[in-house]
DNA sequence: TGATAAATTGACCACCCGGTCAATAGTGCT
DNA sequence: AGCACTATTGACCGGGTGGTCAATTTATCA
């Protein structure tokens, strides 16, 4: 299949990231369906023509922004995982939390396109991009707790589809809790160090 | 302030259902915003004019379903937390989350409903919905650990916060993979027994 | 400079939205 | 039957949508 967006590489670099940051700004707040074509034109100060001779549909422009986001996070989780290869598990647990607030606090307009999509919205291939993330995930802790498993630190019986299953709902739902935190109300009674610490805890002793 | 709601409750009660049928069908297929009032109509079999004479905004009627919706889930929690007064922790946290199984179930369009709200969409009041839900779960997870923890079953210097707030992540996303694998994919391999197991071992005895 | 090609524009399209309201149908009373 | 009152209807409104395309501007090169 060829790509269709070689007309919009070819334009400036200046002319592609304001596009593109008017895009994330529309497409961060608003639901797909809700995201106005217009909006971006007059964002990005190009005319709607052009819009649409870079990129042929709403849902292609979505998907190309999805996409840089998902470029972005993965960035984040590469980076995260190999730096902390020889830590143990709770620390390890930890860096991840720390990485994924402060890719929040660096790209907030991503991780909240990023929650639209995971938590619900309407997007075009919504299933197939849900499906993949969490092959992503899947892979991504299933590595960190085998990894655990194998040292000891994680019982070695554990049911692995499972424990990815927990782990990913606690952190993505702190996160969420998090950037919501972030964008609106007051940072100040929000102790990260003692969530980080609670989480590890959970995990690795749990509640008695 | 007077309840506007008042000519639909004066309804034939066969017209209200009907209505009522329609709205939730198409709130529970599209979010707030995709959600078309002429499609309501249309279903419910009553013109346009007569449903604004019913709800005066889209937002009104929205605001009707959710309330609805809400009760109908109150019934459930407080009924599976009376029945279970009296049963272990463990247990406890079982049946609540059979409860759940079983509302979904029942209930799958209020459920998707719910899910919507909760997980994103543009609802009106949001905000306030949102923290009400919270509020709620806040005071019946909360009993719940409380109770356990009054018992020794739960280690008394827990932080009650995190571990409600854990403990709603958890039954939350899991009620949600649930509802989403009920509504398409073959439930065969679905074995939910060995995930209620794994939900109780997580917050009694963590993965180690 | 002028001819040609490529990039850009924005008025315009058909469609759908939430909401309105004059006209009509239905009901109950004398 | 005739009247008054209410319930219901659906054509209609202004506005916004994603998307198109003839017309215009800009860039290229002889």
């Amino acid at each position: 299949m060829i790509s269709n967006t070689n007309k919009f590489k070819q334009l400036a670099e200046e002319k592609q990231s304001r596009i593109v940051n008017a895009c994330i700004s529309e497409f961060a707040e608003n639901d797909y369906e809700t995201a106005s074509m217009n909006t971006v034109v007059n964002q990005a100060g190009i005319s709607k023509g052009s819009l649409f001779n870079y990129f042929q549909s709403k849902s292609i422009l979505y998907n190309h922004i999805y996409k840089l986001a998902l470029r972005e996070v993965k960035t984040y989780l590469r980076k995260v995982r190999d730096e902390t290869a020889q830590l143990p598990f709770n620390e390890r647990l930890s860096k991840i939390v720390d990485s994924g607030v402060q890719f929040i606090g660096e790209h907030p307009r991503l991780a909240r396109i990023y929650f639209r999509l995971v938590y619900s919205g309407d997007s075009p291939n919504r299933e197939k991009i849900v499906t993949e993330l969490q092959a992503m995930s899947e892979e991504y802790l299933g590595y960190i707790i085998q990894d655990a498993m194998d040292r000891n630190e994680l019982d070695p019986n554990l049911d692995k589809t499972q424990s990815v299953f927990f782990l990913d709902a606690v952190l993505n739902r702190f996160l969420k809790e998090y950037h919501e935190v972030m964008n609106q109300r007051s940072q100040d009674t929000f102790d990260k160090e003692e969530w980080v610490k609670g989480i590890t805890k959970l995990f690795t002793k749990g509640l008695s």
